[in-house]
DNA sequence: CCGTTGACCATAA
DNA sequence: CTTATGGCCAACG
């Protein structure tokens, strides 16, 4: 493993990602360090072998699927978040306050947020 | 080593 | 709200 590493990484990271919850390219990227290596993120999802890659969980900083207009439809991606309990603005975003998640053994997920949501 | 690309992000107008 | 621009990162030929 470890081959491209950053690859393997972002797969690693998706697949710890729990049902019902998701995170967005950015924090991915700034989980593996690079807080703006949110594009590499996203080709990783692109060249995902993986049949159980829940790249549906990733999705972009502004809560929304990204997709649009490629191999799978953002159709299918909400609608695997639906199945997991993810609920959907009327424009069709997620709640990042409260389906998205972060890692439990990562340095950069300090930040000072959480605990306070509704 | 350089250029291209890509499921991004942030800011400005 | 949309559109445009810049940046930043990583993999591939």
């Amino acid at each position: 493993m470890s081959d491209s590493g950053f690859y393997e990484a972002v797969w690693d990271l998706v697949r710890q990602v729990p049902r019902g919850r998701v995170v967005t390219y950015g924090q991915v990227a700034t989980w593996l360090g690079s807080p703006r290596a949110a594009r590499a993120v996203g080709y990783a999802m692109f060249n995902v072998k993986d049949p159980d890659m829940p790249w549906h969980r990733v999705i972009n900083a502004k809560g929304e699927v990204s997709i649009g207009g490629h191999l799978h439809r953002p159709d299918l991606q909400r609608g695997l978040l639906e199945a997991e309990g993810v609920g959907f603005d009327a424009s069709g975003r997620v709640d990042l306050r409260r389906y998205g998640w972060a890692p439990q053994d990562c340095p950069a997920t300090a930040r000072s947020s959480v605990a306070k949501e509704a």
